[in-house]
DNA sequence: AGTTTCATTGAATTAATTTTCAACGAACCA
DNA sequence: TGGTTCGTTGAAAATTAATTCAATGAAACT
């Protein structure tokens, strides 16, 4: 079974590096080569690992989609908090975890350009706008949020701090904003909710 | 001159439905030939008027950058409503002049991931943040706009745009968001200054 | 110790695209 | 009209990066 681990734990070394190298630089501007020395390790044996370059970006996207489907149930109480919350933690992990961070890139832009079709179908099984915007809903009766079309608000913040995490992946000077920068797309103006400090 | 107008002209079909394929599907993910066939024209007869794929692709990022650097200076009369204006207008062309709005994107993509090197170069002298900045600065001085370091709320606003701007290019369900909600990134929870409507 | 399995390498092959080119014909010039 | 230039094409060549593969040696198993 030692064998076995350790090509697990190969395997996941690879699809890491991949994934910090895709999101740096994107993935048609990462040739396989690039991985193989990042690794590092002969390019032959990272075909050994994965059959070819597209299995490894849909197996990595593929995980998101699996990580994402988790992350979206966690918590969803208080409409107000939710957004503040989930954006601290993410900014927290580009530093701790930046492979959480990574991932939530990659699932960004594995939607939009620059990815094979068959990449950007399985990316697109996520519906996290869909899913926020109940919440939003939900804030909206309360008088919490800014009125408006709910699902057009979801997409709007969504874009937004993916523009944001891009940003954060690319230029590394760029210290993450305070999450209620962000919130306030959706927060509007709201005076007796404020967070007291 | 008719001979040189017409190639003139030629060459900016070319660079406008280049532009285009860019934006929506990624550089590496268009084909000289799909440009080529988008034209429409044979791809021998593309490379008489552009020498490399990548030669498109900089002079694209080239008119960019000198297109950017008339608009920034444009109008720069009062802060609360430079930024509200700006997204009206930069909205308004997604429909009316899309150049307009694929070359903005194209720009932020060029700084970004998933492009040469050596054309990343070239849109990095645009300094847009920066030049913003100042003019949050302002802002933040006439008590207007949210406190906080404006060199990273200037980018900050401009990364969620270029967020907001990529969803536009790829979905053509969603509608732009109302310039507001976007500022209110930078504007924070200031009730004196509200539009009446 | 001998045998089998499997990680590993780098060079050879293949595949996908970009780029070049020889040939043709239409527009322009004398 | 005859000649020159230049727009145009599609197929051939070159390039680039992905993928395969035969060979090697180390670990695991008998």
């Amino acid at each position: 079974m030692t064998r076995k681990e350790q090509k697990e734990e190969r395997r996941k070394i690879i699809l890491m590096t991949a994934l910090k190298l895709f999101v740096e630089r994107g993935f048609h501007e990462t040739k396989i080569s690039d991985i193989a020395d990042a690794v590092p390790m002969s390019v032959g044996l990272l075909f050994h690992y994965f059959e070819s370059k597209e299995v490894l970006l849909k197996e990595l996207v593929t995980m998101g989609v699996q990580y994402t489907g988790h992350v979206s149930k966690v918590k969803a109480r208080d409409p107000s908090d939710f957004f503040v919350t989930f954006l601290r933690q993410l900014f927290e992990y580009s530093t701790v975890q930046p492979w959480v961070f990574n991932m939530f890139v990659l699932m960004g832009q594995a939607r939009k350009t620059g990815m094979p079709e068959e990449v950007r179908a399985i990316a697109e099984t996520i519906h996290t706008a869909e899913d926020t915007s109940r919440i939003i809903r939900k804030g909206q009766k309360e008088g919490l949020f800014r009125k408006g079309d709910a699902l057009q608000l979801s997409i709007t913040f969504w874009a937004a701090v993916q523009g944001i995490m891009e940003e954060m992946a690319v230029n590394k000077d760029y210290k993450a904003p305070d999450p209620e920068w962000l919130v306030a797309i959706i927060l509007g103006n709201n005076d007796h909710k404020r967070e007291k400090k």
